[in-house]
DNA sequence: CTGAAAGCGCTTACAG
DNA sequence: CTGAAAGCGCTTACAG
């Protein structure tokens, strides 16, 4: 039956792909295909229907790597993320919610979402350069942000649309969206300054981050604003394991006069503190009062409650596309500077794990 | 010196873009370039230098879209990850350790990771559909595997190269890799049996998640291999939260004759528990036997450490990379079956959630 | 060893 | 409203 030559229509099928075999299935040239499917206006209502029916029975999508070199843009979002063993090992899943709220808003304009991991053992400017070089994405979101970030400059100078989780120390030029550390600080202290605390010391992380930082700075504002002079003693650099905590507890109270109260960046540092203070007889709450960053399923199950605020994820991921959708010129953006710095607000969620400030008595050890 | 026709060097420059500005630059053409760049072997080995240095000081890296649609492939490797906002919430980390595996070895073979979040208000097969028809990615890495998973076919008829995380109910003729729940329910029950538990209850996952099934036929196995009926009514679904546990507790205890120990999936549970527990008056690893699943920071702080195992999140990762990359043809498998079939072993971590079994006799509520 | 040319699968002015 | 054609920035047989 079959001849030794291929010929005839069954047998060029197999050959013809993605738009052109489309195309030739309806005997429509290619062009008025990519527009039918593109919802450009000058096509016949009819036609634009049997391409769009054709399309979806024959499970048609265009070729990804073809449509972003002929328009010269992909069409999808880079979020970058660090793989931070610390934060890979500490049950860290701040992510996943900020994903979900990103993607929410991108969806509704067409652009996909890709989440690019940062091995731990690569630099990061590099990783991101080559991405930017090869022109992977249309724009991107890093979290994460040093104090001085010079990945900031490096998407300024490629001209690539973006948006950074975090602040940098000149958060100018650029648009951001941010915990409101200040928020935090400020009302952390508010709260152990009325339970009568003076000796409060903070918890800031290791390394160039910038939120440690901002921290830094609105603690100490506050403290000064109630009058209570800032004591760079009182500032302790900590990691994200909970066993950070349990040594913090001997240089909280081992030293001079003693602290009564801390407040943490990391929260889970609370975990270890408790089971140190355990050890020496002490509570929480009463012998030393201490406040945690994020309200997380590692420290929900503490006895007492931890103090700590609540961190809207989600929201998070939606204010960061939003943002980034204004840089793409894809939102107008609502006021007259092009840059977006928000200070995502976070609620305080009062627990028992601080209490009115008592003299304590530590066992030296 | 112009002529009104754009002329010389400089004017030009600005026009040309990527390849065609370094071929311009270097007097070569851009097959030369490409080969050069490529490490094609039948290039000068001056004029291979001249390109390397040329594109280095350019920071010249070839456009990923042109790349892929000339090669027909996009050289990298999509990881599909589920966006459930239960695991977004319940600090979930698993993936990071893995993400960082998978990338150690796709780093060696010039492969990129892209980690592609599905909504959770996205229907998992359509978003990996439209992947898929869209070639995004050369292949693809699945997670959160149901029972009878129908992206497993779409990913078989579509001819693109995967490997799952989980395996399916008929886990044949494609590649995964999964933890060794079958050692995981052999150990615990062995040890708890030995403490002299027969009434030890199971947890398993809600939905349709294979692992559940492949948990709960293990469970029964190990059982009935020590002369212990299956009894259909200690099999209990939870989710991923701390409270799952707490209410787990009362139907535990609450029942006819009383469970004595627990296999949970989700070792948040854990942490639930003991609190209903303690409200009790009773106490974990004396009323009740508690055996996690995984070792991870929330449940890192119980008192009596929860007994659990350890998960090799880097390991899996390497191991999906390598099943992966077998599939790629860019690795000879090294067995007579194309597929990889894995299971991770997961080392118990002796706690003191669980002990010799005694009379337990709940308060009633 | 290098260049000219075709082609990857789309999109988009440009004619008609 | 539709088609023919050029072009996006690469790679790769094919000549020479």
């Amino acid at each position: 039956m079959a001849a030794c030559q291929q010929a005839g229509g069954d047998e060029r099928e197999g050959v013809m792909r993605g738009i052109s075999k489309l195309a030739q299935e309806l005997g429509l040239s290619t062009g008025t295909i990519s527009r039918a499917l593109n919802g450009k206006p000058d096509v016949h209502e009819k036609t634009r229907r049997r391409v769009l029916d054709a399309a979806r029975q024959l499970g048609y999508e265009p070729n990804q790597a073809a449509r972003a070199l002929a328009r010269g843009r992909t069409q999808s979002v880079g979020f970058m993320m660090d793989l931070d063993p610390q934060a890979a090992a500490s049950g860290d899943s701040f992510f996943m919610g900020v994903f979900d709220g990103v993607h929410s808003v991108l969806m509704e304009h067409g652009l996909d979402l890709h989440v690019l991991p940062c091995p731990s053992r690569q630099d990061r400017f590099a990783y991101l350069d080559r991405l930017v070089a090869r022109r992977v994405v249309d724009a991107m979101i890093l979290s994460n942000t040093g104090t001085a970030d010079p990945r900031v400059g490096l998407l300024q100078a490629a001209g690539i649309p973006f948006v950074t989780f975090g602040r940098t120390k000149s958060p100018k030029g650029f648009s951001w969206v941010d915990l409101d550390f200040e928020g935090v600080a400020e009302s952390a202290v508010e709260r152990l300054v009325s339970l009568g605390h003076r000796r409060i010391a903070l918890t800031v992380p290791f390394g160039d981050l910038n939120f440690g930082v901002v921290f830094k700075t609105a603690y100490r504002k506050a403290l000064e604003k109630r009058g209570i002079a800032f004591d760079p003693a009182l500032v302790f650099s900590t990691g994200l394991g909970d066993e950070d905590g349990y040594y913090l507890v001997d240089e909280l109270l081992g030293g001079g006069p003693p602290v009564t109260a801390v407040i943490l960046i990391f929260e889970a540092a609370a975990i270890g503190m408790y089971r140190r203070l355990s050890e020496l007889g002490l509570k929480p709450g009463e012998d030393l009062s201490i406040i945690g960053l994020r309200d997380e399923l590692a420290v929900r199950n503490l006895a007492p409650r931890l103090t700590c605020f609540d961190v809207p994820l989600h929201d998070i991921g939606v204010a960061l596309s939003e943002a980034l959708l204004a840089q793409m010129g894809l939102r107008s953006s609502s006021g007259r500077s092009p840059f977006v710095h928000l200070r995502v607000p976070l609620g305080l969620r009062p627990g028992g794990s601080d209490g009115t400030v008592r003299s304590v008595s530590p066992k030296k050890r």
